[in-house]
DNA sequence: ACCCGGGCAGGACAAATGTCACTGGCGGAA
DNA sequence: TTCCGCCAGTGACATTTGTCCTGCCCGGGT
């Protein structure tokens, strides 16, 4: 093989970074050329090593892969971006495709895939599991505006109105009514139900 | 190698499963005899295969890998069980040692520890991070009452205090009283906090 | 025998939460 | 321009939540 798949692997847990750094590097015609374990070491080191694709987690420390994603896309165009992920939530999916990513793994599948995937990306192909395009476009996209989401993600660990008001910089009459609205559009009774749900649904 | 080390693995994320087998399978000393990916499989799995080494998630669909590990302990006590988790919660791991757990590796250390710690664990050695046992030791064990983890389980996602009730068979006041004694206990303000901190120490 | 912790339950009360109506500013689309 | 959605804020209100106090039952330990 001339010249291997150069990959880049961006995933938090240690194990997992190891084990499927290892894995695809059985693969002789693939090579991880580059391993980090925080969302903004991605697009330094995908800079530096230039791969062929990235294989992105989404949870990271620092930032979000979707977030690294839309930026490689501008910087390092011939870069495919695969994404890995524990959760097939419809609105990871949706914005996934949205930051320019040319697949869509979750974890639970069988190692074997990942090899496969890559290499169909490299070849130009989506790959995307059929069931979850399918959930992701009955779910539609995400009905909360920006501030809800704000409030809501400062409302989840269990802060006050008070506290969420000045994390976000804002009124205490004006949270609740975020709230109250974010709790109205999730169908939900109240803000943990909310946060639940939107969580559930990638909305966050 | 006349006998190589027979090894369960027991891990609901199907690719981690894969690459951790296929990683072991790599040792020459190292067999995984036994795959599942549900708690409630372990056991059975793990009498007909006879393994030396059970490697057992604790966050498992159908039964904790915590409670598997303390029927192992009685009906195939030559089986050695190691832990292997995402979150090194002190609650955890103590709860590990009393299922008579010969060791506790978290997910993010380097991937070369889990084999060498399967070779220690079979050598009676046990397997423990320093730095959890000590945050173990110093966070105490549960101050909570098995109720007031039943309110607290029931309460984690949004549900009011007469859903609680319901859902545990008790009166309002009860679940009010367990919810404010929790709340004490765990030094937070509100359910939602509780739950947190709880969740935190590995004592739910 | 006694006390004590856990469990269960009811009532009363203050505080937090959720809802609603209404105001006004802003920017984009028709 | 007008309309509409998002944003920000206020005040009033009903409901829920959290706290505290009371009482009772039980089982284990001293």
């Amino acid at each position: 093989m001339s010249s291997a798949i150069k990959v880049l692997l961006a995933e938090d847990q240690g194990m997992m970074r190891g084990a499927l750094s290892l894995l695809l590097n059985l693969e002789d015609d693939i090579e991880v050329v580059a391993q980090v374990a925080a969302g903004d070491e991605i697009v330094a080191a995908a800079l530096a090593a230039r791969p062929d694709v990235a294989l992105l987690d989404i949870e990271l420390p620092g930032r979000s892969g979707l977030d690294a994603a839309a930026e490689l896309r501008e910087r390092l165009p011939e870069c495919k971006v695969l994404i890995l992920t524990t959760f097939g939530r419809p609105g990871y999916l949706r914005r996934a495709m949205e930051a320019g990513a040319r697949g869509f793994l979750v974890k639970d599948g069988p190692v074997e895939d990942l090899a496969a995937a890559i290499r169909r990306v490299l070849d130009g192909h989506r790959v995307i599991d059929p069931a979850l395009a399918a959930a992701a476009l009955s779910t539609g996209p995400s009905p909360l505006t920006p501030r809800e989401q704000d409030v809501l993600n400062a409302a989840a660990d269990g802060a006050t109105v008070a506290d969420i008001a000045a994390r976000v910089h804002l009124s205490e009459s004006t949270v609740r009514n975020h709230l109250s609205s974010a709790i109205g559009k999730t169908g939900t009774r109240n803000r943990t139900e909310a946060v639940r749900t939107a969580r559930h649904n990638g909305w966050l």
